[in-house]
DNA sequence: CGTGTTATTGAAGTGTATCAAATTGCGTGG
DNA sequence: CCACGCAATTTGATACACTTCAATAACACG
């Protein structure tokens, strides 16, 4: 819950940024790429730091450059719930600034990352002067809100299984190299650490995934696809 | 399931639509409804119709003048599910069309509806031509990426009574003069008929709403403000 | 005025949350 | 670098909300 930043630079250029060819950014030309350049900020977060908080108004995009962000909804029971998982190419904070809405869910850094902010007023200036970007995020929201309403979906005809397996995959193939912890996979598969161990328990029982202490390692990966029972 | 369309003409003008105030693209200037003008067709559906099905790749965009149109998900194990519902104002495929992704739903009529689709190349040079309607477009879809991914969150950490509680405000306020069946309020909240009509019964010995027969009538709407348990 | 769909109520079964307690593993500071 | 302390894991027992199945009643529609 430290909000405080430990590093502020002035990165190189956004030319040479690895995580561009992968985001919506990737086919700018030079001149939108300068305007970003004057007006990002980068910033470096450890793991546990919050980039933003739920309820507060986005200032800004938050481009991640290096590391890996949850964004956490925290429920009134105090439940939590993972929304999605950012990493290097990834954007935080375009849902609240484009809906023009506070912040739905708190980004939380799951590994040390490197971020670069882009401020509001530099956001407009790049969609008022390049319209495709626009579009690019279209489509990215677009596909984002897919992804929301099959989970939607999958809450409601799904298992604790079938949807721990369906976790277990997102997880470990978007972010192979990195550790869940049974909450986190609970958080994101809508269930209780309990039922998570068992279901963990059970699945290494056929094979399918080995435990060795809290690492999980997939064993079957056709296998948990069919326990998944996924649609698409 | 029945496609037909049993009546298609090309309406006077965008510019006097009586839903056009209501949606985005509220504030376009005359030479891009025009171009709507132009290219669009006018339908009519009738009830139970389906305006596009689950799987089909979206030709267009489709703008609703009057009635109301449900989006329905169906799950494998033969579970449907509302994602959304949209009456007068609202845009149907856009989310499809903007990921160039096939319909992850079908769109169902509730009643009665006039429609006009929009195709895919006017949909493109009114982008190209009118950026601004891009952005509304942002706007709008990031607001249902919001709705999704609350709604999420709500089939985690609410019980089925709350989630209920909820549908019928939900619908009862956007849709009120529709009448919506148990399966329907079910498929919506994330449950079975049996339970909506048990919770319905509670509800009723506790006059927060009346039943008349199958209609439905919400009698003391802060008592069920409090039952959703809103975290908004 | 039938006929199929929707509503309604009951009974039974179970998946999953909850609570609790012991154990393991990890990071931190001495 | 080791030991300590805390957080995460693991397993068990219990409870209950909800689904499921079934059967009757009410309604709407042609």
């Amino acid at each position: 819950m430290n909000m405080a930043v430990f590093s502020i630079k002035r990165s190189s250029d956004c030319r040479n940024c690895e995580s561009r060819p992968k985001n919506v950014f990737c086919d700018l030309p030079d001149e939108a790429l300068d305007l970003l350049d004057r007006h990002k900020i980068v910033n470096h977060y450890k793991r546990g730091q919050a980039i933003f908080h739920t309820g507060s108004l986005p200032s800004g995009l938050y481009c991640v450059n290096s590391g890996v962000i949850r964004l956490e909804a925290s429920g009134s029971t105090g439940n939590n719930h993972i929304l999605r998982v950012v990493q290097s190419g990834g954007i935080l904070g375009y849902r609240s600034l484009f809906a023009n809405e506070a912040y739905e869910a708190s980004a939380v850094v799951h590994e040390d990352s490197q971020v670069c902010q882009i401020p509001k007023p530099a956001v407009s200036e790049l969609l008022a002067k390049f319209p495709a970007v626009g579009l690019k995020f279209l489509a990215y929201v677009s596909k984002e809100l897919r992804h929301a309403e099959d989970r939607l979906c999958g809450m409601a005809d799904k298992n604790a299984a079938e949807r721990i397996a369906e976790a277990l995959l997102f997880l470990k193939q978007n972010f192979a190299d990195q550790t869940w912890t049974r909450k986190e996979i609970a958080d994101w598969a809508g269930t209780t650490p309990e039922t998570v161990m068992r279901t963990l328990a059970d699945f290494a029982d056929q094979d399918i995934v080995a435990l060795q202490g809290r690492r999980i390692e997939i064993l079957d990966r056709d296998a948990l696809v069919a326990k998944a029972n996924l649609s698409l």
